[in-house]
DNA sequence: TCTGGGGTCCTAGGACCC
DNA sequence: TCTGGGGTCCTAGGACCC
């Protein structure tokens, strides 16, 4: 019998922004960006949540559902080196920590009693140490198995500990909405709900075959679920076993939609910078590359295509996405939102038959240059998407305003 | 309500091969 | 030629998570 810890940031982006700046402490605050503009609620206070403001919504209409409250553009430099030091502390606690996003981790603490004695008593041992090494509160749950301990904190929050006795998973998790389980999204819910399952316990009464056949593998899923156990799917992976991402993305939306091709080209050019440096950051070469176009209408499509050889160079990508910008964009359509999406990492890793093509070796070349630059000054130092535009296009353009992590100036060290 | 950005996983169809 | 059965790779879309 296994017992995990599932311990999670309250209200994390927040919490952060009100140690910088305690006189938000109690008041309604929503991160995300301004009331006015394109996007949506990254983290609200509790106070805030009481207008009915939640994460995921509209800036528009929080700001619609609370006037008064205080919009934050955020800090994710910030909320990172938090959630460092959250990692450390439970690192000090026991060896196997698993990070499962920036404000949350499994802790699997099996065996540990003689050294903090029972589970309850070591959760809140575990809930001091954050408190004293971060100044931040959180909730943990407790359970035999990772997806019980995930309700559990979801339970206990704000600022509590939640145990679920081995035995009692079916008791605890039956009066739930069949919504709290993870996984269970919108659609599902309303999928399950058409079946007339509404609270785990109704799931629990039907039987694997009749949930596999309306669901397929997520129903599968789903009865071992109501089961509460950790059967397939993600939580059933080793705790620790870190493995490296499987794909890089940037997407940009636009403030105002636009039709203007050159502001457009310029955009791919500057994500697929972004990614290219990702991918070298990483030591990655990307075998696939994808072009995401969102319309006025909110219609989507992604077009994707394998290369010959895998890259990890701004130029090589961005030859693939103008080419499947060019054939698949409806032209003078008005595009909202642009992403670069690579994936498909080559097995190989080295690329010295490369070496032979002098083309590709001075762009290397160039873009190790350009990012020692970006090292020493700032991502804003260098880029190569300018001087690509001047070979596309017969005037220079401007880099499009509003682009994330764009820097009026450098930051020398 | 007027809908971000960065990810993971699943499904489904078609190409291609044996 | 009137038509199998896998396996793998690729592409597109969508649900879901924080």
């Amino acid at each position: 019998m296994k017992t995990f810890f599932h311990l999670d940031m309250d209200a994390f982006f927040v919490s952060v922004e009100e140690l910088f700046a305690p006189e938000l402490k109690g008041k309604p605050v929503v991160v995300g960006g301004r009331p006015d503009e394109r996007g949506v609620v990254s983290a609200a206070s509790y106070a805030a949540r009481k207008f009915g403001v939640h994460s995921a919504m509209p800036l528009r209409t929080a700001h619609k559902l609370c006037p008064q409250a205080i919009f934050v553009e955020g800090h994710m430099e910030r909320y990172r080196e938090y959630s460092h030091k959250v990692h450390e502390v439970l690192c000090g606690f026991t060896p196997l920590v698993e990070m499962a996003s920036i404000d949350e981790a499994y802790l699997d603490i099996t065996g540990t009693e003689r050294l903090y004695g029972p589970p309850l008593r070591a959760a809140h041992l575990l809930h001091e140490r954050v408190q004293a090494a971060t100044k931040l509160n959180c909730s943990i749950g407790i359970a035999a198995s990772r997806m019980v301990a995930k309700i559990c904190s979801d339970q206990a929050k704000p600022n509590g500990v939640l145990m679920v006795m081995p035995g009692r998973e079916a008791a605890f998790l039956g009066p739930l909405d069949v919504r709290r389980i993870p996984g269970v999204g919108k659609v599902s819910e309303k999928n399950l709900h058409a079946l007339g399952i509404r609270k785990v316990r109704d799931l629990a009464a039907r039987d694997e075959t009749f949930l596999e056949e309306h669901f397929g593998k997520l129903g599968l899923a789903l009865a071992g679920k109501a089961q509460g156990l950790d059967a397939g799917g993600w939580f059933d992976t080793e705790i620790g076993a870190e493995d490296g991402p499987k794909s890089i993305s940037h997407e940009h939306t636009f403030t105002e939609d636009t039709a203007d091709v050159a502001q457009l080209e310029a955009t791919l050019a500057k994500l697929c910078e972004m990614v290219g440096r990702r991918l070298r950051e990483h030591g990655l070469t990307a075998g696939t590359v994808q072009l995401k176009l969102r319309y006025t209408d909110f219609s989507t499509i992604t077009r994707a295509r394998t290369m010959e050889r895998a890259t990890a160079l701004d130029t090589e990508l961005l030859d693939e996405i103008r080419v499947l910008f060019r054939r698949n964009w409806k032209a003078g359509a008005a595009v909202r939102l642009l992403g670069v999406h690579v994936s498909g990492w080559s097995e190989e890793g080295t690329q010295m038959d490369l070496l032979d093509d002098p083309r590709h070796e001075r762009w290397q070349r160039a873009t190790a240059a350009a990012d020692l630059m970006r090292d020493r000054f700032g991502d804003s130092a260098v880029s190569l998407a300018a001087s690509l535009r001047g070979k596309f296009h017969e005037r220079a353009h401007e880099t499009p305003p509003g682009l994330p992590g764009k820097k009026k100036t450098g930051r020398p060290k």
